[in-house]
DNA sequence: CATGAATGAGTTTTCATTCAT
DNA sequence: GATGAATGAAAACTCATTCAT
């Protein structure tokens, strides 16, 4: 009477049910039943599919970061001296982050409950990106080309900002409509140019005026 | 029979107890009773003091948000430029972020829900943080002293990086942990210096050479 | 509105309840909705006092198996040779089993899983039951009192036959109905002394003629 | 782009794990699933050769029983009193627990739960092993060659321990290791040949000395 | 205020069975 | 005959909340 779907049909539809699930809700927060319905499929699929809740859970992070692999073999094939590499690859990574709102949502949920969905597989996905970053850094700085500076805090600097900015849309126009100046809505790509402003002007390794802060 | 301890005593160790489980699970995902148990009470006292889980959370958040208030007090009765007001505030929040973990946690968490379990009063306490950084900014602006930049992705540059540094460090020591040099380890302090760097490198009006990106 | 009952008395009609579904139905058979309502209780209570099916089984199993102990500690202070103690053993065996039909019936669930149910407190019960036996035979045996034979199958023998009988009475009337004599229907009484007739003749250390078989 | 087994083969595997199956969980115990997978075939297999999860238990229950009635057959043949016949069918349904576990096994979990799974014709087998055992009794009664006895109660003490002997193997090894001889494992053949003893001295109509007991 | 027990409406998971190919 | 996917009803289990004492 059914059966009207391809089989990875209905695999696929319930990974990206789940995926707005749980980006919504959370992982224990999302529904089962839920899950299903909007997949419209039946709920036991998902237990034939996946396993349990938890692993469809992992699949769907499996699933999200898989795109990073690509965006650094992309970006480290690239010419150019550490800051245009470096600029690019967070460009990469706000696009995909505009793109795909789920990444960052889901990676955030992941960075608050310490990791503990995630597997080796991912753990070593999200270790590439970082070991990117820092060995693109440190290159800089041993050729002169960038100033002395932390990686991780270079990285948190960068990412993080475009990060909340993805995942907090709706808390902005819940918490803080009236601060926003009537006019310019921020795009995601205004902020990605900030970024890569602050970027340059972290790591330049050019003469400066000022730098004495309170 | 019972009865040793002060009325306050149940009542804020069921505010610690359900910070830690709230921090650690989300709000759908802490369990009542685990509340409960760690607060070494009796999960109805919940109920008698709190109402529900619900009122439970929102009286957590209130307690973390609550110091906020007098960290924009106290920092908008400082002398100088906006420059040094702005780093002061966010060596402020830098400070409180490193001593109670669980405020960036808990709103980040708001932030990934969309803020739905906000009242109006945590919501001003919240705009009140940024529109202390707006206005500085925006003053700033006004009289020369700062380049023309949107407050809003100032502030997110800012704040964001510690944010996840803050939440995120059982998620670097699970998944990066090779990623970090071996000698040192990073600390909210140093991020804090970085940060204020960062924030003089972008606001300052004076002439810098380079700007071009991408 | 309800709370009638002494908080013990939930707690006993579940394992009562428990007890007569499992030996019914088996472990598997038996339904925890079904065992709640026939409790009249709510169905959350099982798990409020037991943590899960497996352990409301083995409470069940323990709560069966208790009564053996003082079986064999009233048995053991009889004064008499060791025919008189096994028989006075057996008899009280099979009051039990006729007067608590569930006894037998759960151990025999057991020994066809192969007692993966039964903890250590269980399993020592057991074994005392059959060091009793054994070690009363070995001492008939040193004696010169008791033929020499093997303690396990004297006590399978004696003890097997009373456990089917109770075991099999609903079998025995759908199988066998017209095997059985219009008129006497058999009794555990009647078993009883069978058993323990048959337990004479093969212990009795005494001349006999015949005892050559193929 | 399958088919590599004859028809015949699927359903043979089939019956052989469910077998196994159902001696080691029972019937609700037992998993459709499970059985498909240890018997490499497709589980939709079970329901083309066998119709239900039920009727799969019934073809597993008439396979078990098949053979009994050849033994019953082939000892109703033999010449010589009736102690002699009996011994002789005892030793047979003995070889045959001995050879095929799961005969005893099944038939007890069938003796639990009433017998409900048991069509007539496994009913009228069964009632033929009976009807022989109470045929004979009652034969070498009438002709003085046996003492006045329940053939049910004779059957029970014959049949009863050897099915539990067998049944309980792993259930002796678990629960009573340390009570067990160091030397000699009993062995169905010693426990047979006990049995025989008991049956003859039970039997048997000639003087003896001593019947007072207890 | 405090407690242990109780409640009912969910929520996840299981499982025998069926279907389309 | 055989397969993988699908189904629906029911099963075990959870959990916020309430109650009697």
């Amino acid at each position: 009477m059914v059966g009207l779907h391809a089989p990875i049909d209905t695999r696929e539809s319930l990974l990206k049910a789940a995926t707005e699930a749980f980006v919504e809700k959370g992982f224990s927060g999302a529904r089962v039943d839920e899950i299903a319905r909007k997949a419209r499929a039946n709920k036991a699929m998902i237990y034939y599919h996946f396993g349990s809740k938890e692993k469809l859970y992992r699949a769907v992070l499996l699933h999200q970061i898989g795109s990073l692999h690509e965006e650094i073999a992309r970006v480290a094939g690239l010419e150019g001296g550490p800051v245009v590499r470096l600029t690019a690859f967070y460009a990469g990574l706000g696009r995909m982050f505009a793109e795909r709102p789920s990444l960052p949502h889901i990676m955030f949920r992941e960075m608050l409950t310490g990791g503990v969905h995630m597997d080796a597989g991912v753990a070593r996905a999200l270790k590439g990106v970082f070991d990117f970053v820092a060995g693109t850094i440190r290159e800089g700085i041993e050729r002169g080309q960038v100033r002395p500076v932390d990686p991780l805090f270079v990285h948190l600097t960068a990412i993080a900002p475009m990060m909340l900015f993805s995942v907090g849309r709706s808390f902005r126009e819940r918490v803080l409509p009236v601060a926003m100046p009537e006019g310019a809505r921020p795009t995601p790509e205004a902020l990605l140019a900030h970024v890569q402003d602050v970027l340059v002007r972290t790591l330049e390794s050019g003469p400066r005026a000022s730098t004495d802060r309170s």
